[in-house]
DNA sequence: CCATTTTTTATTTTT
DNA sequence: TAAAAAATGG
């Protein structure tokens, strides 16, 4: 096999085979490219058998990325290997034995808000109403318990007698007791349930350990220790076992994931080979650098120092705005103007933020200047009502014992079965330690149900009768097809466009919207048996939802070919690349994010230090950073100091844009002025704080809240319509780029202005900002 | 039982 | 602000 075309590092790596080996591999520096070497590598010059190959990612995109790579050099041999991420692996393990465990073999998988909707009716079981326990904290609590691989005997052992934790371990238990009565797996239970599998039955893990003679593990950094102990027996006997990782890019320890997993697997194994790869081949030095210079503040990591053979590049431009419409009119405008001038296509620029929520200043601007753009994230496809609906119907289909999607469907239609009638069910069940489903097959010798009631369950019992029955006959598109008419779903909502067509309320659009989602959903059903026909597997009902379960996003592939801007969060930009980012709100308490009340371990500090490191790395030529004077939060302004990281930086690699006002500076030299008539607000401050505060500073009532908050009546101006009048010819301006000069003329938000040193320029208010001169 | 109004509360999320 | 949860009224 060729290796030429791999550098020093990168090949060690890939020749190393035998034995565990540690790369870690620095953002761009080929971490992919070498994997899928070496899979190829074992096949072609080692003549390992593909079947002994198992190689484990995050992501589905990573695994189909990964194998469309092996498949492109070694052809079809990548069938038999196993390539996929831990949940798909796991579930094709438990499908085959999870029985030796006391669990159907047809279990379904609960998403995020299945298992909200179960511990919410577990804390009701158990009484516990009070407003301390947060039904969001409790999940947290026990994902991170089975993360750990504690079970709920052991969470109530350490809980000892702390009240909090006692209950948690109640509410952990039941939770447990119901998955199983409705032979249900949650995602962290996928994990959880494999790695009991094999330590109760020595014939599997036996198996297995034979199975995998060579394990890889991508994005070894965010491993949970579930997923640690899972690897570590399966790699127990041979001890090949290549893990890759870069400490430095771990950004989901909120998530289970546990550094030390990476940073202590030269202690857990023998002989370790260490491979560093430093060389990135994505980003400027000039980037590199700053991400350098930035993840150096971090103490807990394994020292290395990314170097890139491309010298010269753009100075990172660190840009402050008044609030965030102008910063996202800044971001579009430079966007739209750099691309005028280089001729990049959309594509090659993305956006990135901290929280989804700060995608929409952005998406604003966008669209006034008509720019295309797609956006990451936000509510997926799976999780729309409609398609919820569908997939408890035909998860019902596989599995009547799944309490939660019953209990979703039960009354869809309307059937005359309330939350009354529910509940009563909900107790005899819970009572009787039986699924819901068995309760209401016995509904006609239950004494306190209703006759209308009664009617609408023996009506659904013959409904998911039927449906089982054609489950039997017909593919799962079909059968999509039958449930949506059987149940009269799709006949509800055409019903609605009807009705509302004529009406401006919108409902017309949004139920034929989710006709149009439904109908996308038979498509990917579609999809799926056209796929699985070709790969010769079996094609049912249960591995199709359950492949659905462990998919997140569609991954549309043609749509990356269409020239959009990018708008995500960088922790979903992991992984990615684009020749010019933008990264918005470097602002304390927005990023680093504020937690509330308690302030921020340094722990999640670094986490948030390495997640900037992350957003840094994504950029391939030119990297802005923004950040803003106030920024409107849950609908009130709120001024924050500047990001701490941007302080982190190297003087030598930032060029700071200027600024017509420096109120962020002014804002950080008040806090200690401020801070003495108000403790309470040094780290969060907004507008009508400020303006009281600011009113006593400074005694003087008629300076505006900004510019008491930047602590100088600065009497600077943008395109604000009250604001506009205030510009008039002969006004005197400064400009942050072009410097003094006078307005010749004003048409709307463009104003002709005579500079002294530039000559006349035309400049659009929209999106630059200039200072008036006060009067 | 169900639809509408009021109140509450705000990260990140590969699966 | 804006989405989700809870409370209320028909």
């Amino acid at each position: 096999m060729n290796l030429d075309d791999l550098n020093v590092a990168q090949r060690q790596a890939v020749e190393r085979t035998e034995g565990p080996v540690l790369i870690l591999a620095g953002a761009g520096s080929g971490k992919t490219k070498v994997l899928t070497t070496r899979i190829s590598y074992l096949v072609e010059d080692k003549n390992v058998n593909p079947g002994n190959i198992l190689a484990i990612t995050f992501t589905n995109k990573a695994a189909n990325e990964m194998r469309e790579r092996v498949d492109k050099i070694i052809g079809d041999n990548s069938r038999d290997m196993w390539i996929s991420t831990f949940h798909s692996c796991c579930v094709r393990i438990l499908r085959k034995d999870i029985n030796k465990i006391g669990y159907n073999r047809s279990f379904v998988i609960y998403d995020s808000s299945d298992q909200a909707t179960l511990i919410k009716e577990c804390m009701k079981e158990l009484d516990i109403n009070d407003k301390k326990f947060d039904h969001k904290m409790i999940i947290s609590k026990i994902s991170s318990a089975k993360d750990k691989l504690m079970d709920p005997k052991e969470f109530a052992r350490q809980a000892g007698s702390d009240f909090l934790l006692k209950k948690i371990a109640e509410v952990y238990a039941v939770y447990q007791e119901r998955l199983k009565r409705s032979s249900a797996l949650d995602f962290d239970d996928l994990i959880v349930k494999t790695v009991e599998l094999l330590k109760s039955s020595e014939d599997v893990l036996e198996f297995y350990r034979n199975k995998f003679k060579y394990i890889m593990v991508d994005e070894y950094q965010d491993t949970s220790r579930a997923q640690y102990e899972l690897i570590k027996m399966l790699a127990m006997g041979h001890q090949n076992i290549c893990v890759v990782g870069d400490d430095d890019q771990s950004i989901y320890g909120w998530r289970g994931a546990d550094i030390r997993n990476i940073l202590e697997f030269e202690r857990d194994y023998d002989d370790v080979f260490v491979v560093k790869l430093e060389q990135n081949y994505r980003s400027t030095q000039i980037i590199l650098d700053t991400a350098n210079h930035l993840i150096a503040n971090n103490i807990e990591r394994k020292k290395k120092r990314l170097w890139s053979e491309k010298k010269d590049g753009e100075k990172v431009q660190v840009k402050l705005l008044k609030n965030e419409v102008e910063e996202a009119n800044f971001v579009v405008n430079e966007i739209y103007e750099n691309s005028i001038k280089t001729g990049r296509p959309f594509s090659e620029y993305a956006v990135l933020y901290r929280a989804n929520a700060q995608a929409r200043a952005v998406e604003d601007a966008l669209n006034k200047f008509q720019i295309p753009y797609n956006i990451y994230g936000g509510t997926k496809f799976y999780e729309r009502k409609e398609i919820k609906d569908l997939l408890a119907f035909l998860r019902v289909i596989v599995n009547p014992q799944d309490d939660i999607s019953v209990k979703r469907i039960i009354n869809i239609p309307r059937r005359g079965i309330g939350l009354k009638t529910i509940e009563k069910l909900e107790d005899r069940a819970s009572m009787m330690k039986e699924s819901l489903y068995s309760v209401l097959l016995d509904v006609d010798n239950n004494s306190d149900i209703s006759t209308k009631a009664k009617k609408g369950i023996n009506e659904f019992l013959d409904m998911v009768g039927l449906l089982r029955a054609l489950n039997e006959v017909y593919k799962p598109s079909e059968l999509i097809e039958k449930v949506l008419d059987v149940t009269g779903y799709k006949s509800e909502l055409e019903f609605q466009v009807k009705k509302n067509e004529n009406m401006q309320n919108g409902k017309a659009e949004e139920a034929q919207d989710r006709i149009d989602n439904l109908m996308e959903f038979i498509s990917i059903a579609i999809e799926y048996e056209t796929g699985v026909l070709n790969s010769g597997e079996e094609k049912n009902l249960e591995e199709f939802l359950s492949g659905i379960s462990l998919s997140s996003d569609i991954d549309d592939e043609d749509n990356d070919s269409i020239d959009k801007v990018s708008l995500m969060t960088m922790h979903s930009s992991k992984g990615l690349e684009f020749p010019v980012v933008f990264i918005v709100g470097m602002e304390e308490n927005i990023f680093p994010i504020a937690r509330a009340i308690h302030s921020m371990s340094d722990a999640e500090i670094e986490e948030e230090r390495r997640l900037c490191y992350v957003g840094i790395t994504r950029a391939m030529k030119e990297l802005y950073l923004t950040y803003t004077v106030s920024r409107v939060l849950y609908g009130k302004p709120n001024v924050n100091k500047k990001s701490r990281f941007l302080g982190e930086l190297p003087d030598e690699t930032v060029e700071i844009l200027d600024s017509p006002v420096k109120p962020v500076e002014f804002a950080g030299a008040n806090y200690s002025l401020i801070a003495k008539y108000a403790d309470k607000y040094k780290n969060s401050m907004n507008l009508e704080s400020a303006k009281s505060i600011g009113a006593k500073i400074k005694k003087e009532k008629d300076y505006d809240a900004m510019n008491v908050a930047c602590g100088e009546g600065a009497g600077y101006d943008s395109y604000d319509s009250s604001k506009i009048p205030r510009l008039k010819k002969g006004s005197v301006v400064r400009h942050p780029k072009f410097g003094d000069g006078v307005v010749v003329s004003k048409l709307g938000a463009d104003v002709t202005i005579a500079f002294n040193s530039k000559g006349i320029k035309k400049i659009n208010l929209e999106y630059n900002t200039i200072e008036v001169k006060k009067y």
